[in-house]
DNA sequence: GTTATATTGAAAATGGTTATCAATATCAAA
DNA sequence: TTTGATATTGATAACCATTTTCAATATAAC
């Protein structure tokens, strides 16, 4: 019984004191819809075409609020930006990062899951979260020189 | 026969025409013997206490030009520093990140590696480099709470 | 030594992200 | 529904790590 991000949004904004508002609404939206890995800047542009109105401040504020809410995942690729992606139900997952033409490919392995927790284990560490990043050429890159 | 950082460099620095300088020098024995994951304001700052004459741009553009080099490896973690690491012979490694002390606990794992190329393989990804860290509490500070 | 040019240090610039602040919108209470 | 306390917004300034600029200086070849 999932719940629609909207409405997920807005218990959590009651239940923080905060309030429901027409930005909020329209970037998580548009965040959604998007799918996933996009920066501030790249939401900013997409959703300046549906409200000009809203500002770059409150696309930020807004990624940190939906992060601060769980619906929400900050992450640093290696090339610099930071990225936002949404965050479903779903367990976790990996990235292939293409350097050439920069997609992203997602992908689950618990095998790797459980030697992570083997590595872990022997140095006495408590894991609470990871990140797995392949970087190199996507099966198309690869045969663009 | 490993040959010691310093003609690596100055070998580096005559096959790219470029010049030896001591700041150079000092940089890299102070970045050496510093042990790893330096932050370039921190190798900075041990610079400082040598040669304080040494700028913050060349201590950057030091770092730069040892990465390019391949003796030095940049690196991205979650809380937004950029780090520099020593590149010795030695083989590739991965991270333990203490989220409270912020100690880093390097760790290899070749199974985990071989499910990496699995991983790619299926996506027909070409694999160039990779990045496994970790997030959580080493051993002293799971006790403080 | 001369000379061409790579390098340096200081300061200004950059670029992504965050803070400031007056104006405005939201929500609960009256 | 009006009011009032306060959270939010948008524009802009501030931040901060990193990079660039530029005149002065050091290096390496001649």
């Amino acid at each position: 019984m999932k719940k629609h991000p909207a409405e997920q949004l807005t218990e959590y904004l009651a239940g923080q004191g905060l309030k429901s508002t027409s930005q909020r609404d329209t970037i998580l939206k548009i965040f959604v819809d998007a799918g996933r890995h996009l920066s501030a800047e790249e939401l900013y542009a997409r959703v300046k075409k549906t409200r000009p109105g809203i500002g770059y401040a409150t696309v930020y504020r807004t990624l940190k609020l939906l992060a601060g809410a769980g619906m929400a995942e900050e992450r640093r690729f290696e090339d610099g930006f930071t990225r936002y992606e949404f965050k479903a139900a779903k367990g976790h997952h990996d990235h292939l990062i293409c350097t050439r033409c920069g997609e992203i490919i997602e992908f689950e392995n618990e095998r790797i899951e459980a030697l992570q927790q083997d590595v872990a284990r022997k140095n006495r560490f408590l894991v609470q979260s990871h990140k797995l990043e392949l970087y190199g050429l996507c099966a198309e890159c690869q045969g663009k020189r």
